[in-house]
DNA sequence: CCAAACGTTAAAAAATTTCTTAACATATTA
DNA sequence: TAATATGTTAAGAAATTTTTTAACGTTTGG
């Protein structure tokens, strides 16, 4: 009884999955994360802990683009390794708190910003004002390498602003600043 | 006197733009901009309102990849048409104001991400739903899709608490929260 | 200690994306 | 109104990225 019910409960049941997954990998790809990567975390967040043989299987992929998209997650600080007892194959988990999430990906990413742009800005910064100070450059010169030097100047606050922002998002304080809203009541 | 200075002196500053245009094109590559996006903003953040035509010639590159190009920077925000007094070109040009970028940029995205990740969940909470309330399907599977529809449920608070946070940045409120620091004295 | 399993790396193939050339539509000016 | 300038679209070419197959080293279990 209820073997027919079964199989097609199974099959939308992993319909529903399916389109929670592939709305994950969009918005992952809005991102700069490829689509396969995107999918690939998806799947990890509703299935729980994965072998590479098994998300080869469900994704339909061949290893080797399971372990470098493993990989690629991993450097987003979005998967890590588990163990399941045991067991020989080694499992990987997906970050399922999109809090955590959100935080790992966003703060390493603005963190890089400001390092590399307040580098080149000082970097560049430099060069001008060795033009400006030079009194053998011509006026008309000397005058654009200061505005140049003023538009770098004045982006410094910006990346400044970001790195506070990072703090903020790692030491948890911007869930003071901005609260989480209080869960609702379950429906089931 | 000074001309061999003045071509020297070009060089630089053009090398000192060079490394920053490099920079921020870098930066906008992490967040899925493609590289020649990227230095089309960093150009005309540096240059000021620029024509296709211009555009093309500082890049080397042809005008249907410019006019492509700042159609994608406007579709983020980032650049707007403008108008130059009695030149019959089109001119561009690039917000910027970093902070203002940054709010265009990735409230856009969050919406986006929030819009979409909370409609598929709607959806797919729909379909386990039924699953759950069918009495021909079998315990198991009545669990397995009550716990996807927990793990959806859940996810549900991240999505508000995005458009809260998109919502203190349109409003200029998360600089309240997060202040800029003020401007240092100039050196020049 | 041998054999099989596992994961990664390397090279080749496939797919996608980006860019250019060419054609087109619209608007401006003479 | 004709001729030219401007920007966009379309189709093809080029370049890059992604994926796979194959080979390799390492580990584990018999």
């Amino acid at each position: 009884m209820g073997y027919s019910s079964d199989e097609k409960a199974r099959e939308s049941l992993d319909h529903a999955k399916e389109i929670v997954v592939d709305s994950i990998a969009e918005t992952m790809d809005l991102y700069g994360v490829t689509r396969s990567a995107g999918t690939l975390y998806g799947t990890m967040y509703l299935e729980g802990d994965m072998t590479l043989d098994e998300m080869r299987e469900k994704l339909g992929m061949s290893k080797p683009s399971m372990s470098t998209g493993v990989k690629k997650l991993q450097e987003f600080n979005v998967v890590k390794k588990t163990f399941r007892k045991g067991k020989r194959k080694q499992t990987y988990v997906a970050e399922h708190d999109f809090f955590q999430f959100f935080s790992n990906f966003f703060t390493q990413k603005w963190e890089r910003e400001a390092k590399v742009n307040l580098h080149s800005i000082k970097e560049a910064q430099d060069i001008l004002l060795r033009i400006i100070q030079d009194d053998n450059v011509s006026p008309e010169l000397k005058e654009e390498a200061q505005e140049v030097w003023h538009i770098m100047e004045n982006s410094k606050a910006y990346y400044k602003w970001l790195n506070k922002l990072v703090e903020k998002i790692e030491t948890g304080e911007i869930f003071d600043l901005i609260p989480i809203d209080p869960e609702q009541e379950d429906e089931t």
